[in-house]
RNA sequence: GCGGGUAUGGCGGAAUUGGCAGACGCGCUGGUCUUAGGAACCAGUGGGCAACCUUGCAGGUUCGAUCCCUGUUACCCGCACCA
């Protein structure tokens, strides 16, 4: 009787829908286990092989949380509003709605068909007015604390998207949507003020359990970094320019100071600058160059001396020059530096190119050739000379700046405030009014959610304004303050927006009152283990630790952190090894392979490819492996016979279960199945086992594989799911053999294996491996001067 | 440049974290059964005739190193003139 997979995997699913097998109950006595995967851009596309990757540890783990009384809360969403499904609205004239929909129901489909145990009755969808209703909601509670602030910035602007891109969507200066140059725009911007939780999402990082590389990118991307501010007072302007700076130790060897083309300082004395001519044109050649080419031209240093104006060294009284480069950036700092071109590289090379003296403050490096950046004794710096920690030359400098008032401690981040808005269609409408006479009014909380205009024509405007502007319908509309004639914000919201708080939504997907009702969300969060990629990393996760942490504040929530726990998986390259693009050619469609050999292979060889965490490339003869495996487990109910249990096999189904247990917690799920195939081998070998023991075998496949399970524990005689069954349990002195191989070797190599009782002392280890034929051999004619014994393991005799 | 990671048979990968390197799977070789097999099953499979050699490379520590230390190379992923 072959496996019919094409009848008896939707059998299956069709059972688990009917009986809601996978419906979490709020307020359960049960422990609960919120397991969470990061829901997916449903693309036009569909699901790729990744996907299954992504979810399928989760997709385990929540099985085995289940099968050991849990009460599971397992959800999927969509993450649905962005610029893909509005590119191809564009191309095609189909509303956004409509594509967003179908594609919804694609992936819909193509996951049913996985037979994930997702909660289908939490599935959320960030497009839904009735979702982000809350989103909107939790903007106006942002803008009401003071988070949300409008400023004119220069921008990334990607001309082909017609977008404003936020740092983190511009990177390398290649546009994240469509891969264009991305240019320099000034505009005004929405921005959220993330840098005022920068602290907070960095110690917020002690307290829950994320992957060390997972932290310690969140880590390098807060960028916290302290130091000192010092004002240094400018010779013909009753002004102080504030300079930051994380080596104040050093201030008596600065001898020229850098401030950054855009700082305002330049258009303030304008009338004491001999060389504005010069410095306009310098500052405009800058403002060509994308922040891409100015941070990458790191070559050759160049700047301006601004002729007019000087600064004042605060600890010598010397006056110093003062230029504008553009290796100085307003957006970090204070947007201008105290350049020491003795110990720091960057100040070196510019101070060599343009002639300026170089002070050695501290000893112990060859200045002539280069900036020396390590510690060593100071010297040059009166009351600092003679101090060699750099520690202590910080505190003492600051101890003394902050006395004199010209200077105190500070802290900087490299994070920058959130750009929070699109000019595009497909996004939450930000819901603020601009009236003439009252500003910028919130839309009233009982009128959202702000709906977006039903129009056909999704194309942006020109000059990168938002399609919205185009609708005077949408546009016009009263101040709810005053009355009187407003308009209406017309930007959107970026993607991030609908994923920064989706987890809460699926604790209470249909609530009307509120984004979740209070009590259950106190019962279920935090979630218990969310599992996702390494590129979300950064961007959603810190995002949307900042907006639970402002719930927090708000009280909307009761725990400050969202994630007790964060993992990654490894991607899946194509069969080329190269990764998985549509422009390759290397795609795998999950569909494809569940055509061929059904969702159980397809689990089990997506979960038995290698390492999850690590990047591993899809082979096709291998998922034929996963295809005999499931096909030996089925005909393995052939060789139930009611013979008794053998105690090898006991104890081998012993240690399985005890394997298998721990490594799915570790998420090394191809070494659990690896040892499940070890147990088939063993059961083969032994050539029969009980009814109890396959009904042992199925509870431990039913994570991976647990369509064939149902069936195989169904025609066992049980009438209840295999999928909430008892998850096996093992007698610890089972998984123990009676006898052991110990290795017997000789100054460390490896002479002989000698079968032992388990745990046998030394004494009793020792001469029995003398007794070996080989062993013996070796030995003779050689005194032992040592014998190493471990116990189990191994004998070694040291000999000469 | 800074931070993180990886390197093991023909391939994907194991190795209780200092104790028999190569589990498990793929592939390959031979066989059985077949009209046939790209099906199934059985046997073998790191290299070398051997002693021995073998975890990117070179050293070190140790009775013993894939694992710890020092140096080095290659590749991958972040961040990047962050003061």
């Amino acid at each position: 009787m072959t496996y019919d997979f094409k009848q008896i995997e939707p059998k299956w699913q069709k059972i688990w829908k009917e009986q809601k097998a996978f419906a979490a109950v709020d307020f359960s006595p049960k422990k609960k286990f919120y397991g969470l995967i990061e829901f997916p851009y449903p693309s036009g596309a569909g699901m790729h092989v990744g996907h299954i990757k992504a979810y399928g540890g989760m997709e385990v783990i929540t099985r085995k949380r289940r099968m050991e009384g849990y009460n599971v809360l397992f959800p999927i969403g969509f993450d649905a509003f962005g610029l893909p499904t509005e590119n191809y609205a564009i191309k095609t004239g189909m509303h956004p709605r409509k594509v967003t929909d179908a594609n919804i129901e694609k992936f819909t489909s193509q996951l049913s068909r996985v037979g994930f145990s997702f909660d289908p009755d939490r599935v959320v969808d960030t497009t839904d007015h009735n979702y982000y209703k809350w989103t909107q909601w939790i903007f106006l509670k942002m803008f009401e604390k003071g988070l949300v602030f409008r400023d004119t910035a220069l921008v990334n602007y990607c001309p082909s998207c017609k977008v404003v891109l936020s740092n983190e969507d511009s990177q390398g200066g290649k546009c994240d949507i469509c891969h264009s140059d991305v240019v320099q725009k000034s505009k005004v911007v929405w921005y959220l003020r993330i840098t005022k939780y920068a602290d907070r999402l960095l110690t917020g990082l002690d307290s829950v359990d994320y992957l060390p590389n997972i932290r310690q990118q969140q880590v390098n991307w807060i960028g916290k970094s302290t130091g000192a501010f010092v004002d240094f007072s400018v010779s013909n302007a009753d002004e102080k320019l504030r300079i930051y700076t994380t080596r104040p130790d050093t201030l008596f060897g600065v001898t020229f100071m850098v401030i950054a083309p855009e700082h305002p300082i330049i258009d303030k004395y304008r009338a004491s600058i001999h060389n504005c001519d010069e410095i306009d044109a310098y500052r405009a050649e800058c403002a060509k160059k994308t922040e891409f080419e100015r941070t990458q031209l790191v070559k050759e240093k160049t700047g301006v001396r601004i002729d007019g104006l000087s600064g004042i060294n605060p600890v010598t009284g010397k006056e110093i020059p003062i230029y504008i480069a553009d290796y100085v950036m307003m957006g970090y700092g204070t947007g201008a530096i105290m350049a020491v071109p003795a110990h720091d590289q960057r100040d070196y090379d510019f101070a060599k190119k343009f002639g300026i003296d170089i002070v050695e403050v501290i000893r112990g490096g060859d200045i002539t050739k280069e900036a020396y950046t390590e510690s060593g004794e100071m010297i040059n710096s009166g009351f600092l000379n003679g101090y060699t920690d750099k520690q202590t030359s910080i505190k003492k400098m600051i101890e003394y700046l902050t006395e004199k008032g010209i200077g105190e401690e500070g802290v900087q981040y490299k994070m920058k405030d959130w750009a929070f808005n699109r000019q595009r269609y497909w996004g939450e409408p930000i819901p603020i009014i601009h009236c003439p006479t009252c500003g910028m009014v919130p839309v009233p909380y009982d009128e959202l959610p702000l709906l977006l205009p039903d129009v056909s024509n999704f194309e942006p405007g020109t000059d990168g304004e938002s399609p919205l502007a185009k609708i005077d319908l949408f546009v016009n509309c009263s101040c709810p303050k005053c009355g009187g004639a407003a308009k209406r914000e017309t930007d959107t919201m970026p993607q991030w927006a609908g994923s920064s708080w989706y987890f809460l939504r699926y604790i209470d997907p249909d609530n009307d009152n509120a984004l979740a009702d209070k009590e259950k969300l106190k019962y279920w969060m935090p979630v218990d283990w969310y599992n996702g990629g390494m590129e979300h990393v950064t961007r959603h996760m810190i995002y949307s630790r900042f907006w639970h942490k402002f719930l927090y504040d708000i009280g909307a929530v009761d725990c400050e952190e969202p994630y007790a726990k964060r993992t990654a998986q490894g991607l899946i390259l194509g069969p080329d090894g190269e990764k998985m693009s549509k422009s390759k050619g290397n795609v795998v469609d999950p569909n494809d392979v569940v055509d061929e050999y059904g969702a159980d292979v397809l689990r089990t060889y997506v979960m038995f490819m290698g390492d999850y965490t690590m990047a591993a490339p899809w082979n096709d003869n291998s998922v034929k492996g996963c295809k005999r495996f499931l096909d030996r487990i089925w005909a393995m109910q052939d060789l139930i016979h009611g013979t008794g249990v053998t105690e090898k096999l006991e104890s081998e189904f012993h240690k399985t279960v005890k394997k298998v247990s721990s490594d799915i917690e570790a998420m090394k799920f191809n070494t659990a199945i690896a040892a499940m195939m070890t147990l088939v081998n063993e059961i083969y070998d032994n050539g029969s086992l009980t009814s109890d023991e396959m009904g042992v075998f199925v509870r431990l496949l039913c994570p991976f594989a647990p369509h064939m399970s149902e069936e195989i524990w169904s025609n066992l005689g049980n009438k209840t799911l295999c999928s909430l069954a008892e998850w096996p349990t093992f007698d610890e002195a089972k998984t123990q053999a009676s006898t052991v191989t110990v290795a017997v070797q000789i100054c460390g190599k490896m002479k002989a294996t000698v079968e032992m009782p388990a745990g046998c002392d030394q004494q009793t280890a020792v001469s029995m491996a003398r007794a070996n034929d080989k062993v013996a051999a070796a030995l003779d004619g050689k005194t032992v001067i040592k014998e190493i014994f471990v116990q189990d393991r191994i004998v070694n005799f040291v000999a000469k």
